[in-house]
DNA sequence: TTCTTTTCTTAACTTAAGTGAACGAGTTAT
DNA sequence: ATAACTCGTTCACTTAAGTTAAGAAAAGAA
């Protein structure tokens, strides 16, 4: 579990055994049920996760219904934004699956930064790949239509399509459920004939 | 001029004398003319651009059309996403206005951090709160309709729907210039009645 | 100014998404 | 085993966005 994490690290900086035994002071590793509710609307929440494995997802709830935005995976990260806001949350964050993660808050940054602060140059650099990354995804999506977006993901994450239900996923692509079903059965009609 | 500059800056960290004079070592500050294009698609560029005064756009051409999704003014900064996939640029920046702006480089960058270490810290703030900034105007564009986004835009940033031509703004709202124009019409009708 | 080009609007028609309701398959609970 | 729920699909209908085309208005160039 921790050779997931450290071998994600290792992306951005090597790290000594020092560095990886300063991390590991730290109780970090969580394992969560299905369903399981991390964050909600309202809460103001330090906690910052890294999936080891498993699947969670960041919803709002407007006028009683569910408005999924995103999906995160193994190696991937979320940063709730009531941490960098200093608000309460406006979403939801909830397992998709059962989980493996690790839960850590920006004190412990800290604390690791000061100890070792060759740190922060990964922390910029990773949060500056997520910056990029969640640029082109919203580009892409901007100047998608619904059909092209259910594509792309089709091509980008096909797992998701497999591991989430549907009803998700819809409100995770800007459209109804009733209207994700109907466009497969029109892609489907297409690529038979 | 450069008061802006460091004026934004303090909002993260306090710069010494020394520190400002060391980043006025680099030229940086540039007065640029109103539809000179910055970036191209295919270009690989190392330039990181900081608005003083003015607008800029992101935009694509994809099967010969403009799609615009970004519009950056007086305070906002917009680092090509070509800089940190280190792959030839997939869109265009152009000057929507007469603009004055500071035009960097990762290498300045660099140099800076290594004599000023602090300034790694100010990066990495800086880049979270981006982040954040921008997953929040995702989810939001994900789970509101056009016309929702079209008066979110009008909340917030009501300067926008001025300075930049509608038919970019429409792809920047993700649909077509026809569809704004008639958006805008079906919404003007409704505040009369 | 006058001419040209760009941008915005309108309209008629097509296509796709939103809505409300019903049904069935699969799950969970009792 | 049966009832209750959840989830996905389908249908008929409504509403809004895409498309194509034409013309008005505004901006820029000669």
């Amino acid at each position: 579990m921790q050779d997931i994490l450290f071998g994600f690290i290792s992306k951005y900086i090597s790290l000594t055994e020092d560095e990886k035994n300063a991390i590991l002071t730290f109780d970090i590793f969580r394992s969560i049920k299905k369903g399981t509710i991390l964050l909600k609307e309202g809460q103001k929440s330090q906690d910052e996760y890294f999936i080891l494995k498993g699947c969670i997802r960041k919803y709002y709830i407007k006028n009683g219904e569910e408005k999924t935005t995103g999906f995160f995976t193994e190696m991937e990260s979320l940063i709730p934004n009531c941490i960098i806001s200093k608000a309460p949350s406006e979403y939801y964050i909830s397992c998709v699956e059962d989980t493996i993660l690790t839960i850590t808050n920006p004190n412990m940054g800290v604390e690791i930064n000061t100890k070792f602060p060759r740190f922060e140059v990964m922390c910029r650099m990773f949060s500056e790949e997520l910056l990029a990354k969640e640029q082109i995804n919203f580009d892409e999506f901007k100047i998608s239509s619904p059909e092209q977006r259910y594509q792309n993901l089709l091509q980008n994450r096909p797992d998701l399509i497999q591991r989430v239900p549907q009803y998700q996923l819809a409100s995770y692509l800007g459209m109804k459920p009733q209207s994700l079903s109907r466009l497969r059965a029109r892609i489907l009609e297409k690529s038979k004939s």
